[in-house]
RNA sequence: GUGUUCGUAGCUCAGUUGGAUAGAGCAACGGCCUUCUAAGCCGUGGGUCGGGGGUUCGAAUCCCUUCGAGCACACCA
């Protein structure tokens, strides 16, 4: 469906037209004054200087050539220059009922010209638990994912693992030192190795930092892992056997923990999988005169003439030769592009490496590894805080678990629901019911409370506000949900039906209101999308929960005689309902039957 | 030092890409439950948009300057 925007555009770009002025200035924005419209243009100010006349003298000829347009309840001209409309009942109603039969979609189209995007989001290491600090990059980058598919991209979200790199040096010598006998040590040996891992998840958690430990108050330990890591990447048969029982395990530890936070990846592919395509890409990279020795490190300028600073080359490989990170980065986009050709690729990582991946993007232009239309875009978010406005810890001061922090606000959650229920005789929640429902309003509470903020900026992640629920919040969305749900249980329970009734012209003001907002549901999704802003679905749904609310609470559905205007309420309530359950599920979440 | 992001109500944040009287929530205060879930609704108070210049009909938004904060600046990831 088209725009609301554009249709009203439209109308008054052919006034503007016809009036002698170029349709450019037609353009029509939502009101920022909605005491005294619901949309406005500005064209005419604009359009002032071109015509040497003035503002409100251009305005009125407009307004003059509109009136008794039958879109509109009103057209007016204002001084200096503004052009003020307010929607006709009658056609904002028949929009809304349009948006109701378009089933799924509610007047949003789906892109005409999809593309591949693969969004590179998540970023756990193997072997280490999550903690807050990959809290945003999962929120954030399954959002993106979810709403780019529902504009109509095909998107391919990949974990990318962090397995590669000392860290399994560590884990192989801790191993090593704990159970020298375990055959993956044997060099001689040749046979199969078992399939069964030696160590379970929370012994590998305990290896970990165990070994991180070590390897900083002893050097020969840490040139023990040194070398195991040497070994395991120059194909060391039995500690590639190991990485990959890491991997599994720690795998399918991870997989269990995002599915918590409802937040899923279609590829589990890690560094590892990046270091087959790394001598070849170094070599082309050589080869095409690209890569230079400088410092005795591989590098590959990437510096501009338009660059205000002084950008340092892209380093492809360290002064003893190994790889490193942008090693592993380059490739990767290598296979990307391979076995994906996407046309655009989007990192949800920490902004603090801004400068690092304008280094790797501009080396992957220049040296070719994409191709020169692919997008290469760079999705900074910003450090979650506490309370005193410092990187979040634990009280002790040490990073916190992600599990802990979950289970946290779960508990918070279901004090609340338990205290409320005890204040509403009519619910009758069972136990299992509690906890379910707890789990999925704490969720709604730690993705909204994060997506509303831009994500580029640092937020201040604070579990008492968070746990408050009042106000802009993701357990206020819910309850306005679960208030629909119940009001459409009861109609439909009463075995009445409201098929074949229409939407009629607002009631009310409220009803109105209501009605304009939902209205803006395609406009919204466009913006969002190409500004790659889950936080405008949020504003977007808090208003259109307020607007509910108000509607809500003037307007006795249940209650309404006439039939006709109650079916017409019931269309509207659910055509409500459905956009906002489909806004939350593009935020990661949803909402339970009861709270 | 260089670059970069930012500074909006006591606190946490928006601000439709330059428009009218800068908006929400929390906190404070005052109303509204025999009636569809009061986790709600309605209202009141609270601002030199860090400061100072400029651009123009018009600036929180663009430019310059200044103060303050965060972050990043090739062999970590």
């Amino acid at each position: 469906m088209k725009k609301i925007l554009d249709l009203i555009t439209d109308e008054v770009t052919e006034a503007f037209a016809s009036c002698g002025y170029d349709s450019k200035y037609g353009k029509v924005t939502l009101s920022n004054r909605p005491d005294l419209c619901e949309y406005q243009c500005n064209g005419a100010m604009a359009a002032a200087k071109e015509y040497k006349k003035a503002p409100f003298m251009i305005a009125d000829e407009v307004a003059a050539k509109l009136c008794g347009n039958e879109m509109f309840s009103m057209v007016e001209s204002v001084k200096p220059g503004f052009l003020n409309f307010k929607l006709s009942e009658t056609y904002l109603a028949e929009y809304v009922e349009e948006m109701q039969k378009d089933e799924g979609r509610f007047g949003c189209e789906e892109t005409k010209a999809p593309k591949t995007i693969m969004i590179d989001y998540g970023g756990p290491n193997v072997a280490k638990p999550l903690h807050v600090g990959h809290l945003r990059s999962a929120i954030i980058g399954e959002s993106i994912k979810r709403i780019g598919r529902f504009m109509g991209h095909k998107v391919i979200g990949d974990v990318h693992l962090g397995d590669w790199g000392l860290q399994m040096g560590l884990i192989i010598t801790e191993l090593k030192e704990r159970k020298p006998e375990l055959v993956y040590f044997d060099e001689k040996y040749e046979g199969e190795y078992p399939a069964e891992a030696p160590f379970t998840i929370s012994e590998l958690e305990e290896i970990y930092p165990t070994a991180s430990g070590k390897s900083k108050e002893d050097a020969a330990y840490k040139e023990a892992a040194m070398q195991a890591t040497f070994e395991l990447q120059h194909g060391r048969r039995g500690y590639q056997a190991l990485l990959s029982h890491i991997l599994n395990v720690s795998v399918t530890d991870l997989k269990r923990n995002y599915e918590n936070l409802d937040v899923s990846f279609d590829l589990w592919k890690g560094e590892s999988d990046a270091q087959p395509y790394i001598p070849d890409m170094v070599q082309k990279m050589k080869d095409d005169g690209f890569a230079y020795i400088s410092d005795g490190a591989l590098v590959v300028d990437v510096k501009e003439d338009t660059d205000t600073k002084e950008i340092p080359p892209c380093m492809i490989l360290k002064s003893d030769g190994a790889s490193l990170y942008n090693t592993t980065d380059l490739a990767t986009i290598v296979w990307r592009m391979k076995d994906y050709n996407p046309d655009k690729l989007i990192y949800v990582v920490d902004k603090r490496q801004e400068l690092y991946f304008t280094q790797v993007f501009r080396c992957a232009r220049k040296t070719g590894l994409v191709k020169p239309e692919t997008e290469l875009q760079f999705q900074g978010f910003g450090t979650m805080n506490g309370k005193d406005g410092k990187p979040f810890k634990t009280r002790e001061g040490g990073v916190m678990r992600l599990q802990y922090l979950l289970e946290s606000v779960n508990e918070e959650m279901l004090k609340k629901i338990t205290e409320n229920q005890k204040s509403k005789e009519n619910l009758d929640i069972s136990e299992d019911e509690a906890n379910e429902t707890a789990k999925t309003i704490a969720l709604a509470a730690i993705k909204y409370g994060d997506l509303s903020n831009q994500a580029s900026k640092d937020y201040i992640f604070d579990i008492d506000r968070f746990t408050s629920f009042e106000g802009n919040t993701g357990p206020y969305i819910l309850y306005t949900i679960v208030r629909i749900k119940s009001i459409l249980n009861k109609y439909h329970g009463t075995g009445k039906d409201e098929g074949g009734a229409k939407i009629e012209a607002a009631h009310s003001q409220s009803e109105k209101n209501l009605m304009l907002v939902l209205a803006g549901f395609n406009s919204m999704m466009e913006n969002a999308y190409e500004e790659t802003a889950p936080h405008k679905i949020c504003s977007y749904i808090y208003e259109l929960a307020n607007a509910f609310n108000s509607f809500y609470h003037e307007t006795k559905i249940m209650s309404e005689e006439n039939e006709t205007v109650q079916k017409s309420y019931i269309r509207l309530l659910t055509l409500t309902k459905s956009v906002l359950e489909t806004c939350i599920h593009l935020l990661g979440f949803e909402a339970p039957e009861r709270m």
